[in-house]
RNA sequence: GCCGAAGUGGCGGAACUGGCAGACGCGCGGGACUCAAAAUCCCGUCCUGGCAACAGGGUGUGGGUUCGAAUCCCACCUUCGGCACCA
């Protein structure tokens, strides 16, 4: 090897400590002399594999953006820290008894050293650790303040508790029930996914397909005693407000879904002989005439009180079935509908007709009522239901084409889409939505009905049975009352156990600890912890503003500092956390909002994912198909500069993409390139053709042209684009003989962002004693840019026949008379009559014939 | 089943707002340098026919709009991602 080739291990190391010597990337907190910048990374989990090629995508498209906003003038924040807290280390402790602590401190080393061998321009005296008490200490206070406040309906805001309006008259014990029902966090008996191998209850959104999301275990239905978070209240803010962010449609959407509003109404069946109704929420309240009969959720206590003594024995079976069946069996059954009849019957509102009512696992009890009407005609489930089980069809809706309308009257079709009223007494020939909204009212006119509307949000299940995450700030009283620490006894440290192991029973392992759990208060009185954890989710619902003052011991953040700094401009992370993650956090930010804890509405403006890196052979990188390829290695042998160019040369930033090793050594023999074209190989010194010269035009062009295309590239994040254009410019510049030392310095500083440590090697050896992070971004020249000739090219009927060079002044006439002046054109004419003749300036000529 | 994204050379991918399809990179073929190899440099590379000039075809499939379609419209096929009885 020559003494003055490209060594890009020497060179990245030094560059890696210059930065962090001279605390290059440090944000200034309120420094009102610049615009600021938030440029934010979805944290990582510091696993034991320690980072795979997909983290330093996100990262290094993060990481060149923050470089070019330094560039342009902004003050950057660009954070990094850990999401520490999490099963894999506890599973870890469970099999070898090491702390999960050592654990994570040992991935979070490890994974720190890899992300800093990337040249990443974090501000590193700002990381944060989940799992730091410093840090959790402040998970739990907003836990505490949840705890502490309910949800003022007719404000749509969440307020402390000392605020909640208590109804008069109530016992000293009901009015503490009230108080209890009212909390944002709130603990009830609910119907949980338990894993019975995990040891652990999971959130919905933590099961697939009735298996657990983390290794696959079998998920059943199990009623426990567990903490809420109530999102449910937010679920029309978190929907309206994803107006005001600028992310991409398909994130906003998936969120849309999950939320799942929808408007319609809800109706009063009443039930001869009983004092009571039964209650429905239905989007087509259009249909009620054609309602044959009812279904109750087999869970539903009303059924109890409906079943008839001789089918009480055929209703307590299915019952048992359905509590019995985990939701894995509930999905595959979902094919073949199954259900009993009660023996109860109910009177339709609308025309008093007696339907009997049914129980059957395919109404949900955690939906509306957990009752429906059934109106098999237009609902595919009632159809599938009433055509199983031999129940009536009446059609009240008739679809405008024909013979669909034929196939709805006869029975035989199920129709769900607006049509005209039919079968439906004085509302016959309405249209679906007339329908729709002449029936709602009429319905509140008769006290049977109201407008409605039903989210399929759920609250939020909050606690774990597990050792490794943050504890509840919570005491239980011995007469039942949940109280929560004050502020001031945070944080509450997780006390060191025997056994990571959960019990089995549901019990976590924290309970396993009598001094623990077991405290006398000042009084005297005799309380006990809670045990539970909260989930992994917890800890990234804030950690965004903590970032903004990290050390803060007094408060979770300063409000000058979150005032300056919020909202975070760009959020790059993977499409996987497009419900859980993003849609938790701004449930938390939007609460922190209502106490007035943070400024903005929302906390990410605007968000961007990056897509999936598949391994070589095109296939999910997995460790058991051996396609893994470890960033440690591509930056051994290629350096980081090589690795960051690649990723982001791949393909666009979103897309799924295949790893090719060799792609990475086409950008690494660019980057050798560009040494050469600067470094003369033997001595290490600057190459002769680097002077200080006037440039010829093309280069110039050239020149303006790159740093035109790269600017704006790195705004829409068009890497891949941007790279192409740099490695046109030096191929071009490679074949001049003298290269303008000014050229060359404004190129150098339009690929730092990419190659920030090749940069700063080859700025020095031009001869700067400073680092290039905050030089400006060079400006580009519109009128150097343009071309002084266009090549055109000339169709006839569409087709290529000629191209000619015209001056760029040239105006539609000279371009016509030109194009019909080619001998080819003439040729193509053979002597007719151009009908029109279409010119697009700088680009073609088109002559119709 | 429903929702969303995407289908372009041998491969990753370019193509502004409807205007030269295939930029840039990989791979491949040929050449230079070398005793030889690596590295580097130069030339070529969508397909078919042709020595060539050139002609024809070509952006998942089939239709349509237009002087002109990878781009817009309709129908369909395939792949990937998400949801999964939410009344």
């Amino acid at each position: 090897m020559k003494k003055g080739a490209y060594s890009f291990n020497k060179i990245e190391k030094k560059w890696q400590q210059f930065w962090q010597q001279n605390s290059t990337f440090k944000a200034q907190d309120c420094n009102a002399s610049k615009p600021k910048y938030y440029v934010l990374d979805m944290f990582p989990y510091p696993s034991a594999q320690g980072l795979h090629v997909g983290h330093p995508e996100g990262y290094t498209a993060s990481d060149i953006f923050a470089r070019y906003k330094r560039m342009k003038g902004f003050n950057v924040l660009h954070p990094m820290g850990w999401d520490a807290f999490g099963l894999p280390a506890e599973q870890y402790a469970v099999e070898s008894g090491t702390h999960p602590a050592e654990t994570t401190r040992k991935n979070v080393d490890s994974m720190r050293r890899q992300i800093m061998s990337l040249g990443f321009s974090y501000d590193w005296d700002r990381e944060v650790n989940t799992t730091d008490p410093g840090y959790y200490k402040w998970t739990q206070w907003v836990f505490l303040k949840m705890f502490n406040s309910y949800f003022d309906e007719t404000e749509q805001k969440a307020r402390p508790i000392e605020q909640l309006p208590i109804p008069d008259g109530l016992t000293e014990a009901a009015r503490q029930q009230y108080i209890d029902d009212h909390r944002l966090a709130y603990e009830a008996e609910v119907p949980v996914n338990w894993c019975p191998a995990l040891g652990t209850v999971l959130a919905n959104e933590e099961v697939v397909g009735g298996l657990s999301e983390r290794g696959g275990h079998p998920v059943i239905r199990k009623p426990m005693r567990q903490w809420m978070l109530r999102i449910t209240k937010y679920a029309e803010r978190l929907l309206e407000d994803l107006a005001e962010v600028d992310w991409p449609e398909s994130i906003k959407k998936l969120q849309i879904d999950w939320i799942g509003k929808s408007v319609g109404a809800d109706v009063k069946f009443e039930v001869p002989g009983c004092d009571w109704d039964i209650w429905i929420f239905t989007t087509r309240p259009d249909t009620l005439f054609g309602a044959t009969y009812m279904v109750l959720a087999p869970e539903l206590d009303l059924v109890d009180m409906i079943t008839t003594a001789e089918h009480k024995e055929a209703v307590d079976k299915y019952r048992e079935e359905a509590a019995r069946k985990s939701d894995l069996d509930r999905t595959d059954l979902a094919k073949e509908k199954t259900g009993v009849f009660t023996g109860g019957y109910a009177i339709n509102p609308v025309n008093g007709a007696k339907i009997p009512i049914w129980i059957s696992d395919y109404v949900l009890i955690s939906y509306g009522f957990g009752a429906i009407m059934a109106v098999p005609a237009h609902d595919t489930r009632d159809f599938e239901f009433a055509n199983e089980l031999n129940l009536p069809i009446i059609p009240v809706v008739e679809p405008e084409d024909k013979e669909q309308a034929d196939l709805v009257k006869k029975g035989e079709l199920c129709f769900v889409g607006d049509g005209r009223a039919i079968n439906s007494g004085q509302f016959d020939g309405l249209s679906t939505p007339e329908f729709k909204e002449q029936i709602t009212n009429w319905l509140a006119e008769r006290d049977l009905g109201r407008k409605a509307v039903n989210y399929k949000l759920r609250d939020w299940l909050f606690s774990r049975q597990r050792y490794w995450g943050e504890p509840f700030p919570i005491l239980h009283a011995e007469d039942g009352r949940v109280l929560g620490l004050s502020e001031e006894d945070l944080p509450l440290v997780l006390p060191e156990v025997q056994s990571y192991k959960p019990s089995g029973t549901g019990e976590p392992p924290l309970a396993n600890i009598d001094d623990w759990v077991n405290v006398t208060l000042p009084d005297g009185s005799r309380v006990k912890r809670e045990t539970n954890t909260m989930p992994q989710w917890a800890g990234s619902c804030w950690y965004y503003l903590r970032y903004l003052d990290p050390n803060n011991v007094d408060r979770g953040w300063d409000s000058e500092k979150e005032n300056y700094w919020m909202p975070v401009d760009l959020y790059i992370g993977g499409a996987e956390h497009a419900v859980l993650h993003l849609l938790y956090s701004r449930f938390w930010h939007k609460f922190l909002y209502d106490l007035g804890y943070v400024s903005t509405k929302e906390p990410f403006k605007k968000l961007v994912n990056q897509g999936m890196i598949l391994g070589e052979d095109g296939q999910k990188m997995s460790k058991s198909r051996g396609n893994v390829i470890n960033p440690d290695k591509v930056v051994a042998d290629y350096g980081a500069d090589s690795m960051r160019l690649y990723e982001m040369f791949m393909g666009p930033l979103e897309a799924t993409k295949p790893w090719n090793m060799q792609g990475v050594e086409g950008v690494h023999r660019f980057l050798q390139r560009l040494w050469r074209m600067i470094i003369d190989e033997d001595t290490g010194e600057l190459d002769g053709a680097i002077q200080e010269a006037d440039t010829d035009e093309a280069t110039l062009r050239l020149l303006h042209q790159t740093i035109k295309k790269v600017g704006d590239d790195n705004e829409s994040f068009g890497f891949n684009t941007a790279i192409s254009q740099m490695m046109i410019f030096v191929n071009h510049l490679t074949k001049q003989t003298v290269r303008p030392k000014s050229v060359i310095e404004k190129f150098i500083l339009i690929l730092s962002p990419f190659a920030p440590h090749i940069a700063e090697e080859l700025w020095e050896k031009l001869g700067h004693t400073e680092t290039l992070a905050y030089e400006s971004w060079p400006q580009y020249d519109k009128e150097l840019i343009k071309e002084k000739e266009i090549e055109l090219v000339v169709q006839v009927n569409g087709r290529i026949k000629d191209r000619i060079v015209v001056s760029a002044e040239a105006d539609e006439d000279q371009i016509k008379q030109q194009a019909l002046a080619s001998e080819k054109v003439t040729a193509a004419l053979a002597g007719k009559q151009p009908k029109k003749i279409i010119v697009i300036k700088s680009r073609l000529v088109n002559i119709v014939i």
